[in-house]
RNA sequence: GCCCUUGUAGCUCAGCAGGAUAGAGCAACCGCUUCCUAAGCGGUAGGCCAGAGGUUCGAAUCCUCUCAAGGGCGCCA
């Protein structure tokens, strides 16, 4: 099922080709309207068209007008200003396309013809340390490009390309034989209880104790080469830091595969042989380089990926070689999204090059780096805890549940409403969670990904504005009509009546028909924001609708068909918004 | 030095496939609760869209330059 957008947009290219067969491919261009004194939808198309066709805009206007074949959809399309055509749209056609909305899981969205399998890397922390503040944007951002995905018909991968590999885990191992060497024994009882300072201790060792240095160094080379010793070690470390992860993942309702850098071991020499033979790669000074055109360092000098280090080590930039190779060759992936930090942002552009350059990523193979900005404290520096430690992911969501639930607590005081007040114990630690969660993630994803953000506990959690605990507030009033009402909105009788009359009514309808093409534009563009600018817009919409004074009743509606009729809107602006809020990766809470 | 990102209301941020008078929230001010969740709704005020040129019928949006902030630029990831 298209959109009414969709449909518009068809109606006026086919008009388009009916005035002139080559203007078959022209960009109907349109919009939303800027006011609703011009109607819903607008063309811009006239304007650029006039030139081409060499007549004044408004008589092109007139003449797509002519062509256009509307009439069931709209009520009348007028010229206006320079040459805008707006379109005003049929209440019965809305309440017709919402009714359609009603019986679809998925709101509008249509199913793709052509799935694509998708194969999109993120959070990917480094196993030594606790996950921070840093993997933040990275693991909501990813999650949510996931389930969008997902939601539109498509295959996906969640891939956590952990770092499992490398010198700091010649510290770690040190660390471990010394301290630890019953792990030896029994590999599976390996506890840390805090990651961090078990770093920090190796990190110590390493920098001050030179024997502890040399031995740490040996350990890489014994890891190296595979020895079972170390590798028992090893492994235990990265299952019990995958653990820690994996808790925090299970927090955020995060789902990743993990595929650390380690896999790829084997396939790095491959690779670099690889494109040494296509002439791809060559050494210099001392190193094995990959130089693409266009890219230069400091000096004005061709700046290469270099994927063989002097010593004969590999590093980051093989591995993520070999890895764009694996995910395309291997497992078929036909378009690989890498949701990181901006700053890496050349790194992937080089990575796509040499990918396609290599004849890995053939041109059906789409590659996106989804960068994003730094999460920055109240003074504009990068967010860190009072006495300028890294803030730990764990640490933040326990804040901001604990700060949820107090302000729920403090509302129930205040609350006259036996509703609150009675609510359990249990009852309130469900929405403290979900509010806290809600919070992190709205106020994260409501950004524009590429700027810095500033993280504040007070905005996240206010309970007005374009928030995520007013998206669940808004969510739970509708909800809590229908229980009011005795009404099942999952099973309002199919042949209920949509009567769209009241501007609140028809307000709300034409934003609830926008949601599959906001979905549409979000994967598209690759940007989170646009859902929840979309679902903010629905719970202000929802709001109005509601409001006593300028909206209508509901249950206390004129009329029976009114009140059903009413009752199927509340519905599908709580279905719109529970499924927005999920691909959001947000779980709704009925009572609030 | 080269490259990338950012600069929009007092504050935090949208908008940037060019389109009508630049939007929202917070803060400020003014209204609205015998009634379905007021954790709400409506309104007022607040802007040389960093600056200067250019392209265009039309520019916050595209191009060039300048300024400011941040980042990247050979063996870390």
């Amino acid at each position: 099922m298209n959109s009414l957008l969709e449909q518009i947009k068809q109606a006026f290219a086919e008009a388009l080709t009916k005035i002139d067969p080559s203007l078959k491919d022209t960009d109907p261009m349109i919009r939303l309207t800027t006011d609703r004194k011009f109607g819903d939808y607008q063309s811009n198309v006239a304007m650029g068209l006039a030139k081409k066709l060499k007549k004044n805009p408004r008589e092109v206007a007139q003449q797509v007008i002519d062509a256009l074949d509307v009439a069931d959809m709209c009520e009348k399309t007028d010229i206006a200003g320079p040459g805008f055509i707006n379109v005003f749209l049929r209440p019965s056609y809305l309440a017709q396309t919402l009714a359609g909305l009603n019986t679809d899981d998925h709101l509008g969205v249509a199913q793709t013809q052509q799935p694509l399998h998708h194969i999109i890397d993120f959070s990917s922390p480094n196993l030594a340390k606790e996950m921070h503040v840093g993997h933040l944007r990275t693991t909501i951002t990813g999650e949510v490009i996931a389930r969008v995905i997902e939601f539109m018909g498509h295959t996906i991968e969640r891939v956590n390309h952990v770092g499992d590999w490398g010198t700091q885990f010649g510290m770690l191992l040190q660390y471990i034989f010394e301290n630890h060497p019953e792990v030896l024994e029994n590999p599976d009882a390996f506890h840390v209880k805090d990651l961090e300072t078990f770093y920090k201790k190796a990190k110590k060792n390493f920098d001050e104790n030179d024997v502890f240095a040399t031995e740490a160094r040996k350990k890489v080379v014994l890891l190296q080469s595979e020895d079972p010793t170390a590798m028992t070690v090893w492994k235990a470390f990265v299952k019990e830091s995958l653990r820690h992860c994996h808790e925090i993942y299970d927090l955020l309702d995060v789902s990743l595969t993990d595929i650390g850098e380690s896999f790829y071991n084997t396939k790095l020499p491959g690779v670099v042989s690889e494109l040494k033979e296509n002439n791809m790669a060559c050494e210099d000074k001392g190193a094995v380089c990959v130089f693409l055109d266009g890219f230069t360092n400091r000096e004005g000098d061709p700046l290469p990926m270099i994927i063989q280090k002097t010593d004969g080590g590999y590093n980051y930039d093989t591995t993520d070689l070999a890895a764009i190779k694996y995910r395309i060759q291997d497992c078929g992936g036909k378009r690989l999204i890498y949701v990181t930090d901006i700053r890496q942002a050349q790194h992937f552009t080089m990575l796509f090059v040499a990918a396609r350059k290599a004849g890995w990523a053939t041109q059906d193979v789409i590659l996106d780096h989804v960068g994003y900005g730094m999460v920055l404290g109240s003074d504009r520096k990068p967010f860190k805890t009072r006495d300028g430690g890294t803030v730990r992911l764990r640490d933040l969501i326990e804040e901001g549940v604990a700060r949820a639930k107090a302000m729920i607590t403090e509302n129930r005081e205040g609350a006259q409403l036996e509703r609150v007040q009675s609510f359990s114990e249990e009852k309130i630690n469900n929405i403290a969670n979900a509010v806290g969660l809600a919070a992190i993630k709205y106020s994260d994803l409501s950004h524009n990904l590429a700027s810095d953000y500033v993280f504040s506990w007070d905005k996240m959690l206010a309970m007005d504005g374009n928030t995520g605990p007013y998206m669940l507030y808004a969510y739970a009033r509708i909800r809590s009509i229908g229980r009011k009402g005795g009404v099942d909105f999952d099973h309002l009788p199919k042949e209920t009546p949509m009567i769209l009359e009241h501007p609140a009514e028809l307000a709300l309808a034409k934003i609830l028909v926008r949601f599959s093409d906001v979905v549409a534009n979000v994967i598209k563009e690759l940007k989170p924001n646009l859902l929840t600018d979309y679902l903010y817009s629905v719970s202000k919409g929802f709001s109005s609708f509601y409001d006593k004074k300028l909206g209508v009743s509901v249950l206390d509606a004129e009329s029976d068909d009114l009140k059903m009729s009413r009752l199927l809107l509340c519905s599908l602006t709580a279905k719109t918004l529970k499924a927005g809020l999920y691909l959001l990766g947000i779980t709704v809470v009925e009572e609030m």
